[in-house]
DNA sequence: CCCATTACTTAGCGCTACTATGTACCAGTA
DNA sequence: TACTGGTACATAGTAGCGCTAAGTAATGGG
């Protein structure tokens, strides 16, 4: 994956995962495929399982261990209400970086504009 | 400054400095009170000082030193070739990374969630 | 029996922003 | 002179996060 990527993932992907948790709760090899099927192909496995192990001491999410027909029990992860306000706070953080990034992109389109 | 904000600032940061430079030539100092000027107030000094060396150290921009009527020399960056590349391929990423993020946003508002 | 798929775990690494502190230069002022 | 404050740059140490790489565990098909 490019280096500037995984840069940006960083502080981007714990807010990415909680948001795909709202309203369904979903186990770690899930997420991973959620993930893949939104465009972000190239997020390593192990990094999906860390965050989960990370979100989890943090208290932003419910664990519930589940049997699968295939393979080792699953892990389901869903939101509570720690988390629901993480991820408010994600997307006012979001937010906030995005319009002024977006602002800066828009001049620089406009080479040699200025605003007041 | 809020943790997430650090985080997200990983990757972001060093694209935002390259959006500032096209077209006008800027040093260090006047950097971080852009930085300020445009909303990110709690930048460290020392977080531009380091960004800078280390794209100067990529190769990304020219650096030319002017004395000052008021303190030590100036060091004055300016975007090169190989840094307008770079900051292309940022808005690349971050145009990737925005899109995907703000569907997610999107869903999160209209699966049955109640909004203030 | 071996192997692909499912499913989770973890140690070590590289990168980036922050904290904290220091250096250097000049102007105003008491 | 001595002191304060604004300008301007530098850097060592720390913490957090995603990646690499390797592993364990369980099931079913060739």
């Amino acid at each position: 994956m490019g280096k500037q990527m995984t840069e940006m993932l960083k502080g981007t992907l714990e807010g990415i995962v909680l948001a795909l948790l709202t309203g369904k709760p979903a186990y770690g090899y899930e997420i991973t495929t959620l993930l893949r099927d939104q465009g972000f192909a190239d997020i390593a496995e192990g990094t999906v399982y860390a965050l989960l192990v990370r979100i989890e001491q943090k208290g932003l999410v419910d664990v519930e261990k589940r049997p699968s027909e295939k393979g080792p029990p699953r892990k389901v992860y869903s939101l509570n209400q720690q988390g629901t306000q993480e991820l408010a706070e994600f997307w006012n953080t979001w937010s906030f970086l995005a319009e002024r990034i977006e602002k800066l992109h828009n001049n620089s389109h406009s080479t040699g504009e200025k605003q007041p």
